[in-house]
DNA sequence: TACGCGACCGAAACCGGTTTCGTAAAGCCG
DNA sequence: CGGCTTTACGAAACCGGTTTCGGTCGCGTA
């Protein structure tokens, strides 16, 4: 192997990178003194801690992570697993979601590292080789099921981690790091917009009930309905519903009931497009004829005629939090007091309107 | 600090991380043997090599990369800055390109780290602060520009990447690694195809020139035309399109001059989407009154009515040849060995068809 | 004035590997 | 059968940090 590593720099520039030794030389002190005095050990004089940042800024030091994390164990990484089973695929949200973690990161110096499975069994493999490499400090788990096979497997390992979402249906989750989007009210207020524009009947369609946040807009949803003294009927009811073919199945199968909804709510934009197929079917006008809310605030909802009411999720802010929660919690906090409940914001189009006066 | 580090084992399980120097111990070797042995030395007996692989399999050793790195320089991690300030944000590709790279990677033993950029500036902050603490060993720059000045960065700094597309126009790129899709060639595809259909007047809709696909794409439309004997008219042809909003724009521009096109040809689906908007807002079929044909094969494309005609890119391909790429040329080889083009794939759709009777 | 105790820093071991260098044993050759 | 290469491995330095363990110094106290 040729000697070349850094020293690129034989030339001109690049000034061949600094190490804790050099900064110790240039001060009169020896590497050891320096390293505590950067990691701010108790028995160095605040002088000498003074003395040692300025020259370091001066000098432009930075440690190397993994030089670091031979003797730590720690090399300053977030790691992300992708499922690319998953129903949705993540949608357009993975840009943003990304965005908002690695500048998150970055802020504060960590990285990003990602990986990606097929398969529960491909998760585990991955996620046991990251940490057998010690390529990430812990892990942001995305959109969480019930009963999330992720967490057991983390826990038993000891290896910290942030859910996005919650687990265990609506349990308080204790000693649980998570930032979730509260979609329960959000489902409680749309239902409770709609009712105020005079709806009676109010369909639901919901995601695969694995998924922690389908159960809990379902919640929200019947939460809804009670508050507005509105009978729960489970025949409006309609989960498991993945995509927009799906969501217009379960539109079809709403309206054809003998009692039909004039207001069917989405817990995902993705199905509620599927009512528009069918709306184009029947000939009727969404926001007419027929209701729809929904939730995730997708681009395409703005494209479709009428524009649909949603509610939107920040996923760059999702991001962002999510790595200062997993940061903190590497750095000592303690996992149940990271623990974020942020509400969607409502963004109104066109696809919510009274109920035809003579049904 | 307490001693927890790897430790957590105290109780059953988890094994206690196997090192270097307890294989060395188990096989009465020094670990100095048995780490030439793992790496192919030259003055290693093959049976003395065989027994330490043996040996190693059976006591699940891995090698830690950043201790390995300590010495080396190489951390075995590819890395991809994601460009936020870019105008489409990758769409729905993004999760497929990642999960080609993620999957690719794994299979060799390495690993993704990604970062994002809001403008240039922090590219290259970001790039630089990745390099200084070595969290990555090269790059792979998504979205080529035809003066990419990502490239002239990473090459001052003498840093392995690849690209994904080419830059300078259509210059062969000497000594530059890339993976590309034949966008000139599908374009040259999609005249053919409305030529054959009997269209005399096509227009076309391209991105902002700054990127190298829409220069490539536009120079396939045009050498398309000359294919088939058309003379160009620069009347028809409008640059710098970047949204569905362009796209509709551009298509009420080109609907509206003297001798209107017949058919429109749009260098992505995202724009040509804006055809539908047009189209719906004048009375015209698409397929019929106007053809549309584009690139891409978004999702989106196939649940418009009609479908789109558009020539699909397999970005998980993508993702997997660019780490392939680059993992090799980490490895060694010579950059200007390393460049693959594909071609895209053709999906018909209902969205092309001959040309109406009388203009 | 002798003693004890913090405060503060240096010396050296250590982390888990890689790489250089030296050398004993085996093979080659006449 | 002895000298000269190879062959194949061990010993030790090294990479860039962190952490443990002492030891010196100044100062208050008896």
């Amino acid at each position: 192997m040729e000697e070349i590593r850094d020293t690129v720099s034989q030339g001109r520039g690049a000034a061949r990178r600094v190490r804790i030794s050099d900064l110790a030389e240039a001060l009169g002190l020896t590497k050891s003194t320096v390293s505590r005095a950067l990691n701010d050990y108790a028995d160095i004089a605040p002088e000498t801690r003074r003395r040692v940042a300025e020259m370091a800024a001066q000098m432009g030091y930075a440690p190397m992570p993994y030089a670091q994390a031979v003797r730590t164990g720690r090399v300053r990484a977030l790691g992300l697993v992708l499922e690319l089973d998953a129903p949705d695929r993540y949608g357009p949200f993975l840009a943003d979601f990304l965005g908002g973690i690695t500048q998150e990161a970055t802020l504060e110096g960590w990285t990003l590292t990602v990986a990606s499975s097929n398969s529960r069994e491909e998760m585990e493999a991955t996620v046991t080789r990251l940490l057998q490499e010690h390529k990430v400090d812990g892990f942001i788990l995305p959109r969480t099921m019930v009963e999330d096979p992720r967490v057991a497997f983390l826990r038993a390992k000891h290896v910290p981690f942030v859910l996005f979402g919650r687990v265990g249906h609506g349990k308080p989750d204790p000693d649980l790091s998570w930032y979730d989007v509260d979609g329960a009210a959000a489902m409680r207020a749309a239902v409770a917009r709609l009712v105020g524009l005079g709806h009676k009947r109010i369909g639901f369609v919901g995601p695969p009930s694995a998924y922690n946040f389908a159960v809990l807009r379902r919640e929200g949803y019947q939460a809804g309905l009670a508050e507005a003294g509105i009978g729960f009927d489970p025949a409006l009811e309609i989960m498991e519903v993945s995509d927009r073919a799906g969501g217009a199945r379960a539109a079809r199968d709403l309206l054809d009931l003998p009692d039909p909804p004039t207001a069917i709510l989405y817990a995902t934009d993705a199905t509620a497009l599927g009512a528009y197929d069918v709306a184009r079917e029947r000939g009727l006008r969404i926001g007419r004829e027929l209701s729809v809310i929904s939730y995730d605030g997708i681009p395409e909802g703005r494209m479709v005629d009428p524009p649909l009411t949603s509610f939107a999720v920040d996923s760059r802010h999702a991001g962002e939090r999510l790595a200062a929660l997993l940061i903190a919690q590497l750095r000592g906090a303690d996992p149940a007091s990271l623990q974020e409940l942020v509400q969607a914001r409502l963004e109104p189009g066109g696809s919510d309107g009274p109920p035809p006066a003579n049904p």
